[in-house]
DNA sequence: ATAGGGTTAG
C-alpha cells in the first residue's frame, strides 16, 4: 500500500505498472508469480494488434486474460493521463470498436471528471448506443453543465434511441438543476407516453422536480397517482410541503404515516418534521417527534440531534436544546453552530461567545454559519465591540469572507446601537450587492432611533430594488409618527390608500394544552373576549401602579386604526398575554408567537407584566425571542 | 467483461 502511494507522484507510467500488478494479482491465484519488471511496454508486446486470423486455443485464452486485465485496468483508472495511455493502447488493439469496451472506457472518462474529453471521445464513437448516451447523460446531470444532459437526451430521441427510466430520472434531475420547468414538463410528457408510470423511483424524481418549482399541487398529483408509495416518496412529499410553507400539513402527514403503518417514518422524515416544528415553534409536537426519534433508535444520529437543537432553540426551549447538545458524543461544527445560534436568538449573547471559545478549545474549525450565529449574538445583545472584532477575525484568522448575512448582523448591531450612518456606510461599501433584507434591517434601526431622513433614503433603495413592501411603509409611517411628523403621516397614508397597499395585520398566538389561540389587533372574535378585555384592563391598572407608562407615539401596525392610544392598548400580543394570564395557573410560563416585530410598548408591557405577575414570558417575534423574567428581558433592554 | 435513479442537520 505504501509502495503504491509512494509512486503516485512519480511519472504516470509508474502508476500504470503498479495498477497492472494490482489488477493481475486480483485475477490470478497467489501461487502464480507476478513479473517483477512488468511495464507498459512488455504489456504491449503481449497484446496482438491483428486479430483477423483465428488463434490457437492457448493464445485466445491469453488474449481473453489480457482483455480481462484491460477491463479491470480501465475500471480502476480515474486519472486522465493514465486513461489517455490506455486509450492509445485500446485504439491500437482495436478494442475500442467493441461497443462494450467503448462504453466501459466512456464511463471511466466520465468519472475522471473531464467531461469535455468524455464528450470528445463520445463523438468519435461510430454508432453510440443508448447505453453510451445514458452514461454521458448521467455524468452531465451531476456536473455544472446540466443542460448538456438535456441536449443529449433530445439528440438520442431524434436518433430514435429510447431512454430507460433511469436515464429519464437523470434528465429530470438536470432540468431541476438548470431550472427549466419547460424542459421538465416535456420530459414528463414523454415519460407518460413511454408508460413508465409504475416506476416509484422515477415518479419520486418527478415529485422532487415539481416541488423544486413550487408546484406543490403537481407534486401531490404525482404522489396520488403512484401505485406503490414508499417512505422516500412520502419524504419527498413532506419536504415539498415544508419548502412551500405548508408547515402544518407536514405534522399532519407525519401522523398519517404513523397511523397508516404502511410506510413508517424514517430518520429523514424525522429530520423534516423537526424542521417543521422549528418553523412553527410547535414545542409539543416537537417533543412528540423527539420521543419517536428515541423510540426508533435514532437518538444517536448526529444530524437528528443537530436538528433537534435548532428546533428546541427556535421554540424558546433552551435547556432542552442544551440537553440534546450535551448528549452528542462527537460534536461537529454544525452542532456547535446550532447551539451558538440557539443561545443568540434567545438573547444569551455572552453565553454564545463562551460557547464559541469552548468550541475553539475542542479544535472544531468555525465556518460561515458559526460566524452568522456569533454575530447575531452580538447584535441581539448590543455587543458592538465584540461584534466588530469577530467580523475582523473571521476573514483574517479563518479566511472566511463576510457574506450578506454577516453584514446583515453588523448593520443590525450598529443600527440598534445608534450608529446609523456607520451602518449605512457598511451597506454601501460591502463587496456583496445589498438585498432588500439588509435595507429593511437598517430601516428597522431608523424606526428605533426615529431617524426619518435616513429612513426615506432607505425606502428609495428598496424602491430601486423593486422590493418595497407594505411593511416597509408601515415602518416609515411609524418613524414619522414617533417624531411627531403628522403631515408626513397623513401624506403617506394617502399615498398608501391610493396605491391600495395592504398591510399585514399583526397577529399573535399562544399555545395552551395543544390548542393554538390566535389574536389580531383589537380582536373581538375570541369566545372569551369580554373576560380577556376585562383582564387586560386589570393588568393595565396594575402595571401603571408599578410605573408602566404606555408609549403613545409608537407603532401603528394597522393602517386603518386611526385612534392610536386605543389601538395600542389592544395590540395582539397584549391580548394573547392577557388571555394567558386569565386561563393558566399563576407561575405558568407563557409562550407567545408574533408574526411581526414586537413593538417598544408591548416589549415594555411584557417586562412589567413579568415582574408584577411573577411570570416567565417568552415572546417570539419575527427576528428573535424575548425572554422576560422578574421585570427584565434577556436581551438587556437592548433594541 | 456493459453505466445506473429518489428524500436528509446549523
Amino acid at each position: 500500500m505504501t509502495q503504491i502511494s509512494a509512486c503516485i507522484n512519480k511519472k504516470n507510467i509508474t502508476i500504470i505498472v503498479f495498477s497492472l500488478k494490482l489488477s493481475i494479482s486480483s485475477f490470478t491465484s497467489t501461487t502464480i508469480p507476478i513479473h517483477r519488471h512488468f511495464s507498459l511496454q512488455s504489456f504491449q508486446e503481449t497484446c496482438p494488434n491483428n486479430d483477423q486470423h483465428p488463434k490457437p486455443m492457448l493464445k485466445s485464452t491469453s488474449r481473453h486474460q489480457q482483455e480481462q486485465t484491460m477491463v479491470s485496468l480501465v475500471k480502476s483508472s480515474t486519472h486522465k493521463p493514465h486513461l489517455l495511455q490506455i486509450q492509445a493502447h485500446l485504439t491500437r488493439s482495436s478494442l475500442l470498436q467493441n461497443p462494450k469496451f467503448s462504453l466501459l472506457f466512456l464511463s471511466s472518462l466520465c468519472s475522471s471528471r473531464d467531461l469535455r474529453y468524455a464528450r470528445l471521445f463520445f463523438s468519435q464513437i461510430k454508432n453510440p448506443s443508448s447505453s453510451h448516451y445514458n452514461t454521458l447523460i448521467r455524468a452531465y446531470s451531476s456536473s455544472n453543465s446540466p443542460k448538456e444532459a438535456f441536449f443529449l437526451y433530445r439528440e438520442m430521441r431524434q436518433k430514435g434511441l429510447k431512454p430507460d427510466p433511469i436515464s429519464f430520472s437523470f434528465v429530470i434531475k438536470s432540468c431541476v438543476k438548470f431550472r427549466s420547468v419547460f424542459c421538465g414538463l416535456q420530459v414528463h410528457g414523454r415519460i407518460i407516453r413511454e408508460g413508465f408510470l409504475s416506476d416509484c423511483l422515477l415518479l419520486t424524481t418527478l415529485m422532487e422536480f415539481y416541488s423544486s418549482f413550487a408546484s406543490r399541487e403537481d407534486a401531490c398529483k404525482v404522489f396520488d397517482e403512484m401505485s406503490q408509495k414508499d417512505t422516500v416518496a412520502w419524504n419527498v412529499l413532506i419536504s415539498c410541503y415544508l419548502r412551500n410553507g405548508r408547515t402544518r400539513d407536514v405534522l399532519m402527514l407525519f401522523d398519517k404515516m404513523k397511523n397508516e403503518g404502511v410506510c413508517e417514518p424514517d430518520d429523514v422524515t424525522c429530520l423534516l418534521v423537526t424542521q417543521a416544528c422549528a418553523n412553527l415553534g410547535a414545542l409539543e409536537f416537537g417533543e412528540k417527534a423527539h420521543r419517536y426519534i428515541k423510540e426508533r433508535g435514532y437518538g444517536t444520529a448526529r444530524n437528528l440531534s443537530n436538528s433537534l437543537i435548532s428546533m428546541y432553540s427556535r421554540c424558546g426551549c433552551l435547556d432542552k436544546a442544551y440537553d440534546v447538545f450535551k448528549g452528542i458524543g462527537e460534536k461537529n461544527v454544525i452542532s456547535w453552530s446550532a447551539m451558538i445560534s440557539g443561545l443568540a436568538m434567545n438573547g444569551f449573547g455572552r453565553d454564545a461567545i463562551l460557547a464559541f471559545e469552548e468550541m475553539r478549545r475542542t479544535g472544531v474549525i468555525p465556518d460561515e454559519q458559526t460566524f452568522t450565529g456569533l454575530l447575531s449574538a452580538c447584535s441581539h445583545c448590543g455587543l458592538v465591540d465584540e461584534g466588530m472584532e469577530f467580523l475582523n477575525q473571521m476573514s483574517k484568522e479563518f479566511g472566511i469572507m463576510p457574506n450578506i448575512h454577516h453584514y446583515g448582523c453588523v448593520v443590525d448591531l450598529l443600527g440598534r446601537a445608534g450608529f446609523l450612518e456607520q451602518a449605512y456606510r457598511v451597506i454601501i461599501s460591502m463587496k456583496v450587492k445589498p438585498d432588500a433584507t439588509i435595507w429593511r434591517t437598517l430601516l428597522g434601526a431608523c424606526r428605533i432611533h426615529g431617524h426619518f431622513t435616513l429612513g426615506e433614503r432607505v425606502i428609495e433603495h428598496l424602491i430601486e430594488l423593486k422590493a418595497q413592501e407594505a411593511g416597509d411603509y408601515v415602518l416609515l409611517l411609524n418613524i414619522y409618527s414617533s417624531t411627531g411628523n403628522w403631515e408626513k403621516v397623513s401624506e403617506l397614508r394617502k399615498f398608501l390608500k391610493e396605491k391600495g397597499i395592504q398591510t399585514t395585520p399583526g397577529c399573535s398566538s399562544i399555545e395552551l394544552k395543544g390548542i393554538v389561540h390566535e389574536f389580531i389587533v383589537d380582536d373581538v372574535s375570541h369566545p372569551q373576549k369580554h373576560e380577556i378585555y376585562n383582564k387586560l384592563d386589570e393588568i393595565n391598572k396594575q402595571l401603571k401602579i408599578a410605573g408602566y407608562v404606555a408609549e403613545t407615539t409608537s407603532e401603528l401596525h394597522d393602517l386603518d386604526v386611526e385612534e392610536k392610544a386605543n389601538a395600542l392598548s389592544y395590540h395582539s400580543e397584549k391580548l394573547a398575554l392577557a388571555f394567558g394570564v386569565l386561563v393558566t395557573q399563576p407561575g405558568t410560563t407563557l409562550r407567545v408567537t408574533k408574526n411581526l416585530r414586537i413593538c417598544i410598548d408591548c416589549h415594555n408591557f411584557a417586562k412589567f407584566l413579568s415582574g408584577v405577575y411573577n411570570r416567565q414570558l417568552i415572546i417570539r417575534d419575527r427576528t428573535r425571542f424575548h425572554h422576560f423574567r422578574d421585570g427584565h428581558c434577556s436581551c438587556n433592554d437592548y433594541w
